[in-house]
DNA sequence: CTGTTAGCGCATTCAT
DNA sequence: ATGAATGCGCTAACAG
């Protein structure tokens, strides 16, 4: 925005119709004879016209905008999120609004008042647990949002479209546990303000009955996180036999940690991750891991709040699939299978 | 937006003043006595009021909207440079539109046209090719717009923020010369619509006179593309001695492909990469990498417009220091150093 | 099917 | 230092 471009009344006077035509025009509108319809397209053409966005968001109060608050998105399966959630936005004819919390709940509200201010028609927040005051000012202005990468039920006043982080856990742990796998080390990044690392870990947790020795290390999102974590666990406990990884950039680092002890991967440590990145089909050995639908997730999330947006559809919880990819780095296990 | 919410002569009444003044405290003009900017600032606290940014931007025709169109957010340095432009932009009360071209020029220009559209006050592109049509655009609506990732020179109508992907290029197959490696394979992301990778490599290509052997490999900017880049280098010359990703996340999959056939870094087979992204040093040997300023350019691209927009200060181009990251994977030469 | 007109919420003269 | 009035470009209700 800098020059004056061609605003509706030249366009109006152009074609030699009203502005009322030209707008129903613009907005696809039935009731407008076809030769009217190419005589304002015609013009717009020529003047090079393109409606003015704020003009409409004053008039209609619609942005056609939708934020999305995220903890990063380097390093991680957000970029995949993110990605699909732009091109589906795109694709839609809506812009997304970005901003990055790093995980912190006063970024978090800190941005989401920015993006409200900046009349966000619609809020995608990673995870169930955010400070009340966002949550007010979102209800107060009858912000449509919903929680993504999570799993809270069907029920609940915002709805959730993600997995089930505690599920997943456990089952991941089971998967170890059939495996002969008794005493795991368990990778994870920070806990605050991070309820989906908190419902892995209590997944975790959950399986101790098994008779299972665990043992927790906390550590940045990182592959360098990910090694140190590793070269810890190893040093403090030295029966493991499994590590899971709550991330598949920690798996790599816990594959780097391992290279470089000259401990091989799965004959003398089980490595699993979590997300199913592009890569991690590629590494020596392939990382088993949990798929985790980042894609889909943000297909789905960007898709039913366009709907919604657009015909007033409900927002409807969505479970997402997820399933553990098996692949070479966790082996028949340490005592075979009996 | 959804509801009605305060608006300023909500609050110029419930504070007794003018809409006027109340403008005048929410833009931090000064000529306003103390006392009336608090009973302002209190109207406003007590009726939760922020200001419309749609009526904002129509009247001033300025929307605190820089827009960045890149070509992925996914699975590279692209997330970093994301990452900082966005955080600087959000510092300064500005927000990021982002899209996404997938290096289409084809979808580019369609991006561009939407975040035009939305009245985006300023644009950041990467690499200095593009669309007659864009460029155009942007020019007769007198839009500011950056290149970034690029350098072609101080001249030029538009400014380049960004580094010399030719020099860059060129000093890596020296410093991979000057161990002693004679058989270069280079692999690179996809060249079409791609003015930085043609740039790296037209700079190994001006290496030639040097007496190399050079043999290129165009593949898929991933981890699985590097890998299968390398294992068709490995068929096709047996003899390299040496390979240049343009990328480390092709490294990386080279790491992988090497190891699958038992060929050991450094001994084996040198490997460089592009980038420096954060997990480089971690490898197995740590990664000779280049380092690209991705987050340096971030903060100072969104830092330039920002203060072109608030103080028109002119846009400077900006040669930005990249190096080379001395670490584990190249050896000391096939050959030794004679 | 098309035109006229009244706001949408704010910044900004111009008065006072 | 503060207030009243105008217009930014568009949509939508109403009129014809």
């Amino acid at each position: 925005m800098a020059e004056k471009i061609g605003r509706i009344r030249d366009v109006a006077k152009e074609s030699g119709l009203s502005i009322a035509t030209v707008s129903r025009v613009m907005n696809g509108y039935k009731g407008v004879r076809e030769a009217t319809r190419e005589k304002v397209l015609r013009a717009c053409e020529r003047l090079d016209y393109v409606p003015n966005s704020a003009a409409r968001a004053l008039s209609t109060s619609r942005t056609r905008t939708v934020a999305a608050i995220i903890p990063t998105i380097e390093n991680s399966v957000y970029a995949k999120f993110v990605a699909a959630i732009e091109q589906t936005l795109s694709e839609q004819g809506y812009t997304l609004l970005l901003a990055v919390s790093h995980g912190s709940e006063a970024e978090e509200i800190e941005a989401a008042r920015k993006l409200l201010a900046m009349g966000a028609d619609a809020f995608i927040l990673s995870g169930a647990a955010h400070d009340r005051a966002l949550l007010d000012m979102l209800a107060r202005r009858k912000v449509p949002h919903v929680f993504t990468s999570i799993w809270a039920g069907p029920e609940g006043p915002v709805p959730c479209i993600g997995y089930d982080n505690h599920e997943i856990a456990r089952s991941a742990v089971g998967y170890l546990a059939e495996r002969g796998h008794r005493h795991l080390g368990v990778i994870h990044g920070p806990l605050a303000d991070n309820d989906r690392a908190v419902a892995r870990k209590a997944g975790v947790v959950a399986m101790r009955a098994q008779g299972l020795e665990l043992c927790f290390e906390e550590t940045e999102l990182s592959v360098a996180g990910g090694k140190s974590a590793t070269a810890r666990l190893l040093d403090r406990d030295p029966d493991l036999t499994a590590l899971l990884c709550f991330s598949d950039v920690l798996a790599l680092g816990a594959y780097f940690a391992l290279a470089e002890r000259g401990r091989r991967v799965p004959d003398d440590m089980a490595v699993m991750g979590f997300d199913n990145l592009d890569w991690t089909s590629e590494t020596v050995p392939p990382l088993t891991t949990i798929d985790l639908p980042a894609g889909m997730m943000g297909r789905e999330v960007a898709g039913q709040i366009v709907e919604h947006l657009e015909h007033r559809t409900p927002l409807a919880p969505v479970l997402l699939p997820s399933r553990i990819v098996e692949r070479g780095s966790v082996g028949p296990g340490p005592g075979g299978i009996s």
